[in-house]
DNA sequence: GCCAACGTTGGC
DNA sequence: GCCAACGTTGGC
């Protein structure tokens, strides 16, 4: 069982669009970097992940979970990438800002922390369990 | 709004 | 196949 961070800037895609979104969940398109398409192939059914708004707020707001594996991202006219469909399982009573995150020794190796740019992440167990421990839940 | 970091493109 | 130039992302 892997876990995963998903990057979204709220005025493009936020967590409360995600919750709007319900059981159905949406697809996660638009990956274009090939570091990220690896992280989404990898990704397998009921597999939880890290909602990170960027820009605005910079803060895990929420966990979603996968509920569609991999297929070919229709956004994408070369054909090369592809996404999966995410819905919301609960929102952090207590939102993880970033800052907060960088001032926690344990989450140093954060790959949120150290690759910034990426924004299909993976996060180790030991993270996944004290951001959420952070966030409330 | 700036700029560092990173990815991609295209000329050679 | 290298690398300079350019574009984008995202924190500050």
């Amino acid at each position: 069982m892997a876990y995963w961070l998903y990057k979204s800037e709220p005025s493009v895609w936020s967590w409360d669009d995600q919750v709007a979104a319900g059981e159905a969940g949406t697809s996660w398109n638009g990956v274009r970097n090939h570091v990220a398409r690896k992280n989404l192939e990898a990704m397998r059914l009921g597999e939880q992940g890290l909602f990170y708004h960027s820009n605005e707020g910079k803060a895990v707001v929420g966990i979603v979970e996968v509920i569609r594996t991999y297929y070919p991202d229709d956004t994408d006219e070369t054909g090369r990438f592809g996404m999966v469909d995410l819905k919301a399982v609960a929102g952090l009573p207590n939102p993880v800002t970033l800052e907060a995150i960088k001032a926690e020794p344990a989450l140093r190796e954060m790959v949120l922390v150290n690759n910034s740019r990426l924004s299909v992440q993976p996060v180790s167990a030991a993270e996944w369990a004290l951001v959420r421990r952070m966030g409330g839940l």
